[in-house]
DNA sequence: TCTTAATTATACTATACAGTGTAATTAAAT
DNA sequence: ATTTAATTACACTGTATAGTATAATTAAGA
């Protein structure tokens, strides 16, 4: 103790060899991203990289959970009586929307969906870190069925089916596109919340 | 020429080694696959494998174009007007199903859209060397339209809703599964029928 | 049975990559 | 200005893999 003398503030730099790393992971995919590689693009030795994420698995891992912990603050969404059905359904979109709608962030999804699909125990393992996906929209069925807005028999077949149009209709596609800029996703949005509020809208 | 004396029946050893190479390629991806991993499988020597395919990359290539060339057959299907609009939507679903309803056979499609997504230009170019997709269905939308049992604005927005609600409502999880034995479509689909019928059957 | 196409076993080349060791250098905190 | 944590450059180990060369062996067709 007694020894808080030195201790200099490593963020940064660890902020840098992440942002290389995603950028190698993404264009080279997990097995072919060389450490070399991944050092050279950050703008750092290799050595540092070792000295900062102990080993290429790690270096991995830190860049899922940061990933998975983003996503998850994004579907925070309370219902609100206030606003009318079809834009409270937009923001759950938008939630699963924003993770593809820059080159960056579209290229990390589908880095991240390759190597879970790579390892599907693995992928479950890390997910199940997260609370359920469809948990709060879950909650924000009950409430708008109490306000009589939704009807349903079954609220998770319900969920199911809304981010089943969602992901079908947009994340999916995404995943398979080069240029998600030229994307506009707003007119299949309207069809595919047309279509929920045709099955489960009351009136 | 005048000699057809001898050449063998290399089909059998070509099939055989094809089976080991998917089964290797399925458990550990193509970057981990080894080309003595996949003779080992096949049980053939490594000089075999090259001798039948050149190449890792013109083996895989072989797999890809064999497992596109089935499910563009699979999607064969004509307009009924004796079927109900339901039993038709079934088979239409089933189509898809199919190429995820055995293990090896979803491994297969897990596998190929891992590598699709890796690279997507490849994918593009694999893809359209085969019928649009959506094609078939928007063919016997417009018949069903005809019959006045859909109403649609747009033909092809109502396919890609139907499409993403099976694909995202059955496929894509089924990729994220390993014992897909255990899982029951049934209710699903039928959720996704009605829902689809919800929007876009006429009464 | 004979011919020879197909296959096998084995050794080999060239290359690439994860991770380590270390001495020298840099730069932040006091 | 001094201290020393952090970083760098670089050489190195061990391992893995795509693909080739070749001589010996196998087995199908005539």
């Amino acid at each position: 103790m007694m020894q808080q003398h030195k201790k200099r503030d490593k963020s940064k730099k660890r902020a840098t060899i992440l942002d290389g790393a995603i950028d190698v992971f993404i264009r080279m995919g997990y097995e072919l991203a060389s450490m070399d590689k991944i050092a050279e693009t950050a703008g750092v030795s290799k050595r540092t990289v070792y000295n900062h994420f102990g080993s290429k698995e790690n270096l991995f891992q830190v860049i899922v959970d940061d990933f998975l912990a983003q996503r998850q603050e994004l579907k925070t969404i309370a219902y609100d009586p206030e606003k009318s059905m079809e834009e409270q359904l937009l923001a759950f979109a938008y939630a699963e929307i924003f993770l593809i709608n820059t080159p960056r962030r579209l290229g990390l999804s589908r880095f991240l969906t390759m190597t879970f699909l790579k390892d599907i125990d693995y992928a479950r393992e890390t997910v199940a870190k997260y609370p359920p996906s469809y948990g709060m929209f879950i909650e924000w069925l009950k409430e708008a069925e109490n306000d009589g807005l939704i009807r349903s028999e079954n609220l998770l077949v319900t969920a199911r089916v809304f981010y089943s149009l969602v992901e079908g209709a947009i994340t999916w596609p995404a995943l398979f596109t080069d240029d998600v800029t030229q994307l506009h996703f707003e007119p299949m949005l309207d069809e595919i919340i047309a279509t929920f509020m045709a099955r489960y809208g009351s009136k």
